[in-house]
RNA sequence: CGGGGUGUAGCGUAGCCCGGUAUCGCGCCUGCUUUGGGAGCAGGAGGUCGUAGGUUCGAAUCCUGCCACCCCGACCA
């Protein structure tokens, strides 16, 4: 880990300034934990959501809603996803407030409204929907049910991080019934592939896929994969996970169903979720120190034509040479907007785009005017020319198809010089510190040794990764037999 | 909840030890000059110094209570 690197993460809370705010209402602590999300980052997480929603629903799934509150019995069913959640839960214990009699003009809790039973505002959603499935499922006829909801979730972490763990985010959360526990462990798979290919080919960031260990697993489920990713200083993220739950929930919530064969068996299913989260990972990913890099699929804003002009008879003038670009790129998917704003100078809206993750900037000038040129800045190079007018419109789609490319491989690139076998505990607990990133190193499968290396050095399993073969050797820690490699990093 | 620290303009700060009505920068407003990489100059607006009390002729400064926030540990997508 650079020391540049280290100085771009902190730097980070100014290009999340650009697209959010931690919220300060009143300077009220408890709501410190939560987010404003201003329009242009609300903006990209709109492309994402997009760009997600379709992707479920070419694999078939649906769009529904729940309710935002859980009542606590019902929470309480799945003894395992009880105790995860239990000690970040928000509960609204009354209805009601009432005009406090000693202290006119404030309000207070009026005792008379307390709920029989406290409201759990949801943290995930497996329990109300799945006491919902419940009247829904009685035949293997009525299966498989493949919902998606897109909601607010509410964890009351200790320590919030803008993006990676704020107390309220939003996030998707897929819940799935099926008849057999293959094809459950199939869509769990599937899923995870999904959220892959949406990171790779959407967010320009590479993944690792595997399995968590048991301990990193999420409570109530029989098996959990995940996503990770590489940040730029080293640390790794969790990006995505897809959960294969067995029959835990089903048999908590009662869900059975009649077979084919007449045989009476409890539902098989599935949860997998991504959250706000990704945004902090593609910002995280990407941003270099003049502010974000957005990759061109998600970006809010493709082009910037930023006028280079005195007066404003000329600012119109260059307005209108521009028109036609504005509309041709437009017919071609491109979004590009006309920074004609005259209270602010040019040299103030190219910092101001490069800070915001334009891809492709235009200026515009006289002598371009004169010369019928322009002069076009990518943003993940810098790199800028001066080009002839004719056929911007191709010249900038495949620009940006360039750049989408580019910062992929960039990521790649980083990631791989940051994955680092290791055979011995003193190498790894050296590296760690000196180098960061991702470790392979075999591992004797026991939870305490798992939690020892974080006690010693705050890393963690990050995965079982997939694809990755046996190999016979010895935990790096114990020197018990292993026959496989896992993922070590420190984690956000 | 334990240990440490800090509260002064929209933001960031100096002043506090050693009491005399608050400094500087960014931002904001006005005017002129500028405009091919976050403009320059001049003028201006904005502060119950976290809060309640005490000491004093006089408190941002000293004392006491309260409140809030930040950092380190326990939790975690």
């Amino acid at each position: 880990m650079g020391e540049k690197l280290t100085t771009r993460a902190v730097d980070y809370s100014k290009w999340y300034n650009e697209l959010v705010v931690n919220a300060d209402l009143a300077e009220h602590s408890a709501v410190k934990g939560c987010m404003v999300i201003k329009p242009y980052g609300f903006a990209i997480w709109e492309k994402m959501r997009d760009a997600l929603d379709k992707m479920f629903k070419d694999t078939g799934h649906v769009n529904a809603y729940f309710p935002l509150f859980v009542p606590k019995s019902f929470l309480e069913k799945e003894e395992g996803h009880a105790e995860g959640f239990a000690k970040e839960c928000a509960v609204v214990t009354h209805y009601r407030l009432k005009v406090n009699p000693d202290k006119p003009g404030t309000l207070m809790v009026d005792p008379d409204s307390k709920l029989e039973e406290e409201l759990i505002v949801r943290p995930t959603s497996e329990a109300i929907i799945w006491n919902t499935y419940k009247n829904w499922i009685q035949s293997y006829r009525d299966l498989p049910i493949l919902i998606n909801q897109w909601a607010n979730v509410v964890r009351w972490e200790m320590k919030t991080r803008l993006f990676l763990r704020t107390t309220e985010f939003l996030w998707q959360e897929g819940h799935t019934a099926h008849s057999t526990a293959m094809e459950a462990q199939e869509e769990t798979k599937k899923m995870l592939e999904v959220y892959a290919e949406f990171a790779e080919n959407w967010m320009a960031m590479p993944v690792i896929k595997g399995t968590k260990s048991e301990r990193e697993r999420f409570a109530g489920a029989l098996d959990t994969m995940c996503i990770e990713a590489l940040m730029q200083d080293g640390k790794a993220l969790q990006a995505g996970t897809s959960h294969f739950l067995g029959q835990n929930f089903a048999k908590a919530f009662d869900v059975k169903f009649t077979s084919k064969e007449g045989v009476l068996d409890y539902v098989w299913a599935t949860s997998w979720g991504v959250s706000t989260r990704l945004m902090g990972a593609l910002i995280m990913t990407h941003s270099d120190d003049n502010g974000l890099r957005l990759p061109p699929k998600l970006a809010p804003i493709h082009v910037v034509i930023v006028p280079i002009y005195k007066g404003l008879e000329q600012l119109a003038e260059i307005e209108n040479a521009m028109k036609p670009l504005v509309s041709e790129l437009k017919a071609i998917g491109i979004t590009a907007k006309f920074d004609g704003d005259d209270t602010k100078r040019s040299g103030w809206k190219f910092a101001e785009y490069e800070l915001k993750g334009v891809p492709v900037r235009i200026a515009i000038g006289p002598k371009d005017m004169q010369n019928n040129t322009v002069e076009i800045a990518r943003r993940d190079t810098g790199e800028k020319n001066t080009i002839t007018q004719e056929n911007l419109g191709q010249y900038i789609k495949q620009l940006l198809d360039d750049i989408q490319e580019n910062l992929y491989k960039e990521a790649l690139q980083f990631r791989q010089n940051h994955i680092t076998p290791v055979d011995s505990y003193e190498e790894f607990k050296k590296l760690l510190v000196e180098k960061g990133g991702f470790f392979l190193a075999h591992w004797d499968g026991t939870t305490e040794t798992e939690e020892r290396v974080k006690e010693e050095t705050k890393a963690t399993i990050r995965c079982l990764p997939f694809n990755m073969g046996m190999e016979q050797g010895s935990c790096m820690v114990t020197g018990k037999p292993s026959t496989r490699r896992v993922l070590f990093a420190r984690a956000y």
